[in-house]
DNA sequence: ATGCCCTTAACGAACGTTAAGTAAAAAATA
DNA sequence: TATTTTTTACTTAACGTTCGTTAAGGGCAT
């Protein structure tokens, strides 16, 4: 009798279906979805094609399982954070620097979310918005609200998220320009300067 | 005798070179290099495949035209503000309304410069850097530089540029979550809301 | 009659996808 | 336990379509 995926054990014989995840993610990352072909996976993963689609539907629902399998670990690690103790202030400065690291340590899943507000596909749109934004967002939103209990912050909150990510993700454009220093992609050093510029904003300082 | 392109008068009788690259332009923003066939764009010229392959060389430098025809009147408008009189505050929130406008009314010059963040192709990065970014670079900065003269301000330069680009490129995907409005995406807001961001940020309140 | 702007028709390569079959493991049956 | 059956994980080989690109040629203006 067939077995339901679900009841597989997790070290069951096969997991080829999530090396080829893990080996999509980059190329994905890099090229986008038209910029990848089912032999480009075929051939990283080591497989013939038609082993690919044993695994998978076809190549929508698979990029789709790659998207999701890139964004599941990513909403978790956030939300700890906010529940130490210390002031909001120094809550915010911790989520902040963890929210920096987090995505500086994945160039793949950043590039990920740009080729996704490109491609400006709603159910996809969607995913990210519920799977990964909206996790960083609340939890900013709400020492945000902590910080300034009287003031509309979610422009503020958007402004700092994607500032995190602008940062990383222009700087292949902006090294081009008189003045760019490697170091202003360090995440020491960019969540050092929102934390700054965000103390300005709520006239702490 | 065949003329050169340079010496043909504006009103030759073809000017199909320029409808091609204006019609180009809409659809490479909408899907990226690899998602526009040259028979898309024989068909949005009503024109055959042939006939696009006599007015440009391929598809490469056919699409590399489309960017320098996008570019080609942005680098302008930016530095004509910043020569005005008033205060370098007064001219500093000029130029970033002005800025703001300009990015908010063509949505297709903001997708094409991320999808150029996307390609990681070195000649065209430097292409938007120095044909397009470089521009309300200096404006900011130089005025920046008035406004703090002590300080670095490339950071703080890039952090207000790139999040004017945000606030509308990552309209599609914000407006999921909590608290979202439709005010977040109008010009006049974001300008607002960065120039706020800014005074602070400068002690300037 | 020469050069410009365009056509039709095709080239080979790459695309997503599938049919048909095989070797080995797992499950069912005896 | 031994044997048969089923299921899994893959293969090779091809399908029809679309891709970028080009050859060859036809009107039409200069």
């Amino acid at each position: 009798m067939m077995m339901k995926a679900a009841e597989k054990t997790p070290n069951s014989a096969s997991n080829t279906r999530t090396d080829i995840l893990k080996l999509a993610v980059p190329l994905f990352a890099a090229k986008g979805y038209n910029g990848v072909s089912m032999r480009d996976l075929s051939n990283a993963a080591e497989l013939s094609v038609a082993a690919i689609y044993h695994h998978f539907q076809d190549k929508k629902t698979l990029y789709l399982e790659v998207l999701k399998y890139t964004f599941a670990d990513k909403a978790v690690l956030v939300t700890a954070v906010i529940n130490t103790g210390g002031t909001a202030l120094e809550r915010m400065e911790l989520l902040l620097d963890h929210f920096t690291q987090l995505i500086s340590s994945d160039p793949d899943f950043r590039a990920l979310v740009l080729w996704e507000l490109l491609d400006d596909d709603e159910e996809r749109l969607r995913l990210v918005a519920e799977e990964v934004l909206i996790e960083p967002f609340n939890a900013m939103n709400t020492l945000m609200n902590e910080l300034a209990p009287n003031e509309n912050n979610f422009m503020l909150t958007m402004s700092l998220i994607w500032q995190v990510v602008s940062h990383f993700e222009t700087a292949p454009m902006c090294r081009f320009l008189p003045g760019w220093k490697a170091d202003y992609s360090d995440p020491k050093i960019i969540s050092k300067h929102l934390m700054q510029l965000l103390k300005s904003s709520l006239k702490l300082n």
